[in-house]
DNA sequence: CGGAATCTTGAGGCCCGTCAATAACGGTGG
DNA sequence: CCACCGTTATTGACGGGCCTCAAGATTCCG
């Protein structure tokens, strides 16, 4: 049994179904199995075999990549509409990064044979599938250049930034732990403490515990 | 007038259509438009308004992008038979990134429209387009995981590994100017030339120019 | 052959990673 | 509500990897 009017809702808000007409999402609303999962817990672990795409209804979930010296390294942060598993619909079935929730979460899933189906009888599907995808490609090459010619309080500048675009507010509490935004910016928790105080510093942010507001995004912007 | 029989050969070797039967092949190649490139030449700049889809059919093309401080960063090298430009077939008409080539090359080149006609046309075109587009994001987020986590002898291990591989030698020619290298590790063309010497020195590799022969690719994976 | 680009080598300094210890948080149970 | 504990964050000291600057050597190509 499907609960029916839950899973349409799930497709609704994901960009990539969302032009879809009703009668179309309504048939891909049985395929969906949706399932909560709790702060902290995990979805899936690097060399699982996992064939299902997966899609953030809400909540927040860390997608992670350890090098061969175990170093933990953040490869993308999931937001409600984002989805992933992209790369397990095809040849590649077993997992190299792994996936953990930062915020208790609803995630709507399709396995790999009914997806496979949906592509080839909904082209629509298919080509805005393409789109998305070839926005994380842009979105990733920016990221390796940014790592590469960009030192840290740059980076950390950016992140700021473009967080503070993700939720429309110049002032919001980090949706990443401070540690957890080191590893995304392949850095230290020391050096992330350190930078903040930088900014804070030179009067570019505020920040008391967990709280960031904005103060001088275009000086921010200088940092890139 | 088209060249019908090379631009059927130019889909051949490329993955993205070898799968096609061959009637399907050939109504893709009256759409392709063929044109050499020579060395040193670039193929389009960052902030132009390219909408094509470029498949490489021999030849080396490296993919850059700059920061905002001017750096160059080399984001990939596509060899025979990658393709580059998906992300122009949606949304986005403007290049963020320039092309250049770096040896002599042949490229075939599909327009945005007929590109996009094709995809709802064929759906295998959309599926094998997306297989290769996932490959492309695991492949980026394996490199932004390496740049983040491991040291520069250890990201110059593992490109001559990778190249070597490309290659199908263990004793080649480099196909990047070691500056180059350096960008594309993120590094300086300095710190380049010094960690060749570490390696040679250590006994994994013999260099000279731009020779490079790999001596122990276990030695060399143990740095990564 | 000659000029330009690339590569090498050295010296110096800084960014940032590591180690270590303390402080501040946050959730839990009495 | 507060005491308690584990987790997270901060701060300092220190060292090392790598960038920068500069000069010379080598290669590339006309």
């Amino acid at each position: 049994m499907h609960t029916h009017r839950n899973t349409l809702e799930c497709l609704e808000l994901v960009p990539l179904f969302a032009s879809l007409p009703l009668e179309q999402r309504q048939a891909i609303a049985d395929l969906i199995v949706q399932q909560p999962y709790s702060k902290g817990s995990t979805i899936y672990l690097a060399g699982d075999e996992v064939s299902r795409f997966l899609i953030v209804e809400h909540g927040q979930i860390k997608i992670t990549q350890s090098s061969a010296a175990g170093n933990e390294q953040i490869v993308r942060v999931l937001n409600a509409g984002e989805f992933d598993g992209e790369a397990n619909l095809f040849g590649q079935t077993e997992r190299d990064t792994s996936a953990t929730v930062l915020t208790d979460a609803l995630v709507c899933q399709i396995n790999r044979a009914d997806f496979q189906r949906l592509l080839h009888q909904i082209p629509e599907v298919a080509v805005s599938l393409l789109n998305q995808m070839s926005q994380k490609i842009a979105q990733l090459e920016k990221q390796v250049t940014l790592t590469n010619t960009v030192d840290v309080k740059g980076r950390l500048a950016q992140y700021l930034v473009e967080t503070s675009a993700a939720l429309h507010q110049e002032s919001f509490s980090l949706p990443l732990l401070k540690k957890d935004i080191a590893t995304y910016l392949g850095t230290t928790a020391e050096t992330v403490s350190r930078t903040f105080k930088e900014l804070v510093h030179e009067q570019l942010i505020t920040n008391k515990g967990r709280q960031v507001t904005i103060l001088d995004a275009d000086g921010l912007a200088l940092l890139i």
